[in-house]
DNA sequence: CTGCCGTGTGACAACGTTGTCAGGGTCTAG
DNA sequence: CTAGACCCTGACAACGTTGTCACACGGCAG
């Protein structure tokens, strides 16, 4: 900048002036700044100028997502993207994996660089560390998961609902024996969709067979030994439900090697890219994805812009989208047909 | 800063040296200093820090990827992303979407914010505008597409070797007539595959039918299109290559609705997740994602910590991964079969 | 001619931090 | 007892920018 105002011959606040568009510069000099500019490449500092500017915006924010490269996190990612670059604002992200320690230490990493804002999908049980880190101000909301511990915007999928609704689909058509597949209990996501998975069942008046119920899988391989123990059972579901997208992969292997893919019906939770290209195609229960990271954006800037009401916790309810794993009907007896 | 100091009875300098652990305070201040940090959740501002060390890193690199919810780019983020946290440095991401001038802002904006590197899967023909933003010394790697008009480190997929491997195979196969589905033959990735599709044919002797190659595909439905179009010929294609796998999935569902999925060969660039539970699993030509963002990420943080030999051009070969589509016979007549 | 106003410009301090250097204290060797 | 060395600590300037304020100039009314 110095350089730039010697070339121009002016002073350092008549450069910044012209820098920053303000108003008050006569033309002639306006040019000769601009030329000197170009001359150069001068390249205003922004961290100087944030530190500078009272109250001035680092026009970033952090957004903290399960895995940048699993389908549901990137969609999300992506929306959110689109909202932050309509405020001329650019995204750091990064993922967490379910690893409590990174969170924390990501957090607090971005909340050092002052970003204006703070998305979580929280990988911990509760996040009390946060009141910490929020006291400087910087707003935050949650997604995926609700905050614990700490009071803070959140936009979930009502995970009882989709499963509930994944239940009662396959009640309908007769399947008395749902088996259920599920992530660890622990994440809230997993507890509320076993809950539905189950409230679904009562209120219909029907009792889950516990040896169904399986959860603590976190792999697709895993799920797919799961789904082999079950069908090896002496009286084996006629139909299954995937509480997450990666255990459905499981879950459409083991049938396929046993050739069942026909014979058993099988509704997911969780849509991906290219689900219906499977034959029969995958029946899920679909979360709007664009939707979510498009929420999760607005309120995100609604609070970067001052907004001050207490916490909203939006609540999204996912759909289910009928393809044909999930309308097998229940076949009572010789499941092993072709 | 100055409340820690004037809360532990001691000058600015003397909490700065405790706050970056500098050797020569005594244990008493320290701890005195330490105590003051933590009732008053203080955070030394990293902007002011940096403007005043003198070279001092960011510890933030840019991204620009094609688009951030697509598997291959969020695939190639994700690795890049190991790699940086093992640096301590956070990610900067944004999607181009192919849109030229959005690279050009991102890229300015990125160099504006003193970002420590650079990575670019372009959108644009050519990068000549980015000697001039590169001057500042900021390292730039290309990923996917090599940089032309501007010297730069690259890692790119070797396209012709991949076009041409999958055509082969194919032809191994006794296919002769094997369809092409490509994107706009401007974007280097799809000139290239273009080309091994041909040079693959011409090196056995076989002409390819220029009616069966079909380019500027750019969604899944003009492919599902195109594909039925192609099986409409008097004579049809007996196999298929899908120059992309958003191509793939239209060809997948134009054979599906033709009964031809088990009739019609088709092999596929880029892999996707659960890929191999289609039925046949999609035979495809492999990229090794999480490679080419490592490879990117170990160039990128040489050229960080001043590795200044010439650019290197990393070229990373794919691989054929066979699954079942792929391997379908050519079926010289009575194609309508099921 | 004087005084006032508006316009364009610049000097200076300040943002929050750290590099430099100097000073005061304690310790050790002569 | 003194000189030198060493250890801690603090004062000060500087990083690149912008907000505040003052000043110089030309024009205009009295």
């Amino acid at each position: 900048m110095r350089d730039v105002a010697a070339l121009a011959g002016v002073s350092l606040k008549t450069v910044s002036r012209v820098v920053n568009e303000e108003a008050g510069v006569s033309p002639d000099v306006r040019e000769r700044v601009g030329a000197a500019v170009r001359r150069l490449d001068y390249r205003p500092n922004l961290a100087a100028s944030n530190l500078r500017r009272t109250g001035a915006r680092t026009g970033l924010v952090g957004v903290l997502v399960q895995d940048l490269s699993n389908s549901f996190s990137a969609g999300v990612l992506r929306a959110l993207e689109d909202v932050a670059r309509s405020r001329r604002t650019a995204v750091l992200a990064a993922s967490l994996d379910e690893e409590l320690e990174r969170e924390q230490s990501m957090v607090h990493d971005l909340v050092t660089r002052r970003v204006d804002g703070l998305v979580i999908m929280p990988a911990s049980q509760r996040q009390d560390y946060l009141v910490a880190e929020l006291r400087t101000g910087t707003p935050a909301v949650f997604v995926d998961r609700p905050p614990r511990g700490v009071d803070a915007d959140s936009v979930v999928v009502d995970n009882f609902l989709g499963a509930r609704l994944a239940i009662e689909h396959l009640l309908d058509l007769g399947h008395r024996r749902i088996a259920g597949l599920f992530h660890l209990p622990q994440i809230p996501t997993a507890h509320d969709r076993i809950a539905g998975f189950t409230a679904a069942h009562t209120d219909r008046g029907v009792r889950p067979d516990p040896r169904l119920v399986v959860d603590g899988i976190s792999s697709t391989d895993e799920a797919t030994e799961v789904v082999h123990r079950l069908l090896d059972l002496a009286d084996p579901p006629s139909a299954i439900f995937a509480g997450r997208n990666i255990l459905a992969s499981g879950a459409v292997r083991a049938l396929a090697e046993r050739g069942l893919r026909r014979s058993v019906a099988l509704v997911s939770f969780d849509d991906f890219p290219m689900a219906d290209l499977l034959d029969p195609g995958l029946t899920v229960v679909r979360q709007d994805v664009s939707r979510i990271g498009r929420t999760v954006g607005r309120m995100l800037f609604e609070r970067i812009d001052g907004e001050s009401a207490p916490p909203r916790h939006v609540v999204v309810e996912p759909t289910l989208v009928v393809r044909g794993s999930g309308e097998i009907p229940r076949r009572p007896e010789g499941q092993r047909r072709r």
